[in-house]
DNA sequence: TACTTATATTATAATTAACTAATATGGAAA
DNA sequence: TTTCCATATTAGTTAATTATAATATAAGTA
């Protein structure tokens, strides 16, 4: 009797993306501080511009994030209501 | 200004190790169902023993679970509060 | 048009994780 | 003891992820 590992590899995946550092904090920042830009994450974590644009990459492909675009720089937020809980979750806090 | 990653590491290192199927699917076996032994584990991933004891022992040093042998069957259960809350979270469901 | 700022993309190297298969150990039972 | 069952450990290989650096694009401004 064998389980279908479908829903835990869909579930796993989320976490694997959440489950780094600079990830986890980029996406806790933009749940609690709304929308946010790349510079604004550079403040936050010292890591390049290059390997910001990458997580943000591997975020947005999930369906984690989104980014919209005005002028030239662009606003990122957490669009995946399940991985506000799973932040709040493991944060132990609620966040707005 | 920049922020302690510290915490941050510590949190997304959990995330990562629960970042996956097979492991995924082992703690919240354990959740559901209590404590269970490897070879109850096999019966619901069909993976090799060997792939799954070497799961256990990442989750183990993880401080995710921990196991207690009585005879030669070794029982595991996670010891991890805040795991359980994950879990929770990420399959929104009530587990006992 | 040229310049600047914000961001993305690509390539490559380095590190880490996963899978497979074989072997080892610990305890129970014949 | 010898054998058996449950589990762990080790080694080798392959695959995936991360980091770094360079280049590219898109939009705004002089």
């Amino acid at each position: 009797m064998k389980m279908n590992l479908l829903i835990y590899e869909e579930k796993a995946e989320i976490l694997k993306i959440l489950g780094h550092p600079i990830r986890l904090c980029i996406v806790r920042g933009l749940i609690k501080n709304g929308r946010c830009n790349v510079s604004n994450m550079e403040d936050c974590t010292e890591v390049s511009q290059s390997g910001i644009s990458q997580h943000l990459a591997k975020l947005k492909s999930a369906g984690i994030i989104k980014g919209n675009r005005n002028g030239n720089v662009i606003f990122y937020e957490v669009i995946n209501e399940n991985v506000k809980k799973i932040i709040e979750a493991i944060f132990e806090e609620e966040l707005k």
